[in-house]
DNA sequence: TTCATGGCGTAGAAAATCTATTGCATGGCG
DNA sequence: CGCCATGCAATAGATTTTCTACGCCATGAA
């Protein structure tokens, strides 16, 4: 009926074969010798086999055991390892999981900062614009761009968003923008997914819906490309600020308007919240909190 | 410290992996659902990794535990088969050892009825002229020609050992062999193992010591050899009636004289005598017995 | 000869495993 | 729309398994 001996049994079966004797297998499983000489009598009584002949003050395996250890051990050998391999990769290893455009534009250029300080983590990085179930595919971090709310979860804002307008200054030069309306000018270039230029618009312009409406638009369905076409002069992009650091950084966009949209949603990291998490992944979610803490905006102005 | 998982668990692993259900898992291996949680559970714990996500009136497993699990289901199959071969085979096979003359002329004739009679006993026979340790090889019966002087063994006899004078008719015909002192014409088949024509002829004849160390011999190690020279008329010899059954059912050698010698050996069936036999061994173990007390030497006299 | 070794056997202690039960959320069914 | 059946979690207590402690024995070395 049950197909498995005494599983406990085969361990100290296959530490009795590979000492030889009954008492070092006990040492090496930290028991005594009776307990190796009572599992193998019942591994042997499952069987309904002598495994070893006893003889005075040693043992000799029978033909019997050795062909059954020669057909055990590597199954044995199977299951350490990839055991093994599990747990060890669980306690170095954090899945970390992000939207595209937050990786690139914002870890990317961080994460070496985060593998220099600490090189005993195996960072395995998942980003994807969906939302996934993080327990069904062991994420053990996420960053979710959203609004905080989500009752279950370990939520922790790392960034709050907020909208600006940027655009490459040699896009920006010929149009001379100098206040909100003179964005009419302009060619807006709209992200599907943060449709913020209307409230923008309300909120700082005094343009007219007709005239809002007879801007010139381009529509990206993800940022990274928006991002993209603002580099390279082709509009007026409305976006957050921490996605476009770098571009800050080297020129390639400025800041057209000092004029920012709050918005509710931001950059939240999130993880399940029951288990303790473990310190790898405790040492990550710390470095998160920091790095952003550190990643305040400095805002360029206009161009000059 | 320790390389393996708690491998009870990981019979239910695969269980609840198989059926996808802990209930289910639970009716297979006869135990309430609440074991299989617990088992999984700690394994979970050992591995530091959520292998299922509990949901509402279902489980799913995790990446995670479908990568281990086509890790580990092989090794488990593994355990499984091994184990199941070993056991089947001890369950129904039957290691029979005995000396090859014996197999030969006495085994070999009746081993069909044998396995005509029991269909389900596997045999296996291992015929070698040395005696071998039992336990050491896994030999369940043997049949050994000795005194049946063996502490520590089970023994019983099987046919309690004579020799007699056998040879071709062809052979002896021309001989006109009428009483022992006339075996000094003929040519005596000698068996290294069995040298009992000394005292057959001391016994039997009134030859002196001279006139019998003038008789022509040659000499044969095995017995097997020795008869088959008596078959082909290469002169007189001295064994077994047992080993002979079939040459004087067919003719091809008759006995030489009615005068037996006594023997304090024979052939005695042994086995280790401290576990009880198995159902297989047992019967074979009968057989052998019924068949020896049927094996009755039927003498020819001399020929007529 | 004596001693140390390494196995066996047994009884009782310790640990593990299982059962029994309750509670909960939910999906199917009337 | 309410009710019931399902499947898992959580707990405590019972049961089974496993380990230790200890004495015994045979042997080979000092």
């Amino acid at each position: 009926m049950n197909p498995y001996p005494p599983l406990k049994a085969l361990v100290a079966f296959d530490a009795a074969m590979r000492t030889g004797s009954f008492s070092l297998a006990a040492a090496e499983l930290f028991v005594t010798p009776g307990a190796v000489g009572q599992q193998i009598q019942k591994l042997e009584e499952w069987l309904g086999v002598a495994l070893f002949v006893r003889q005075v003050r040693q043992v000799q395996p029978t033909e019997d055991a050795l062909g059954y250890w020669k057909r055990i051990q590597p199954a044995l050998a199977q299951i350490a390892d990839a055991s093994h391999r599990l747990r060890d990769r669980r306690n170095s290893a954090v899945v970390l999981s992000m939207p595209p455009g937050f990786a690139t534009k914002w870890f990317a250029s961080r994460m070496a900062s985060l593998l220099r300080q600490h090189p005993e983590i195996e960072l395995h990085l998942n980003a994807t614009p969906q939302v996934i179930d993080l327990e069904r595919e062991s994420i053990d971090l996420a960053i979710r761009y959203f609004d905080g709310q989500a009752p279950e979860l370990d939520v922790t804002l790392l960034l709050q968003d907020e909208s600006r307008v940027y655009a490459n200054p040699r896009y920006l030069a010929p149009l001379d923008l100098r206040e909100p309306d003179d964005v009419a000018r302009a060619t807006l270039l709209v992200t599907t997914l943060q449709p913020h230029w209307p409230t923008w618009l309300e909120r700082y312009s005094r343009l007219s819906a007709a005239r809002i409406a007879a801007i010139p638009r381009i529509h990206f369905d993800q940022s990274l490309m928006a991002i993209e076409a603002a580099r390279q002069g082709q509009g007026l992009i409305l976006t957050s600020p921490h996605l476009v650091e770098a571009e800050l950084a080297e020129g390639s966009l400025v800041e057209a308007f000092a004029h920012a949209l709050a918005l509710t949603q931001g950059y939240y990291l999130v993880h399940h919240g029951k288990l303790p998490l473990r310190p790898a992944v405790a040492t990550v979610k710390q470095w998160l909190i920091d790095e952003a803490g550190n990643s305040v905006h400095v805002p360029l102005g206009p161009p000059s």
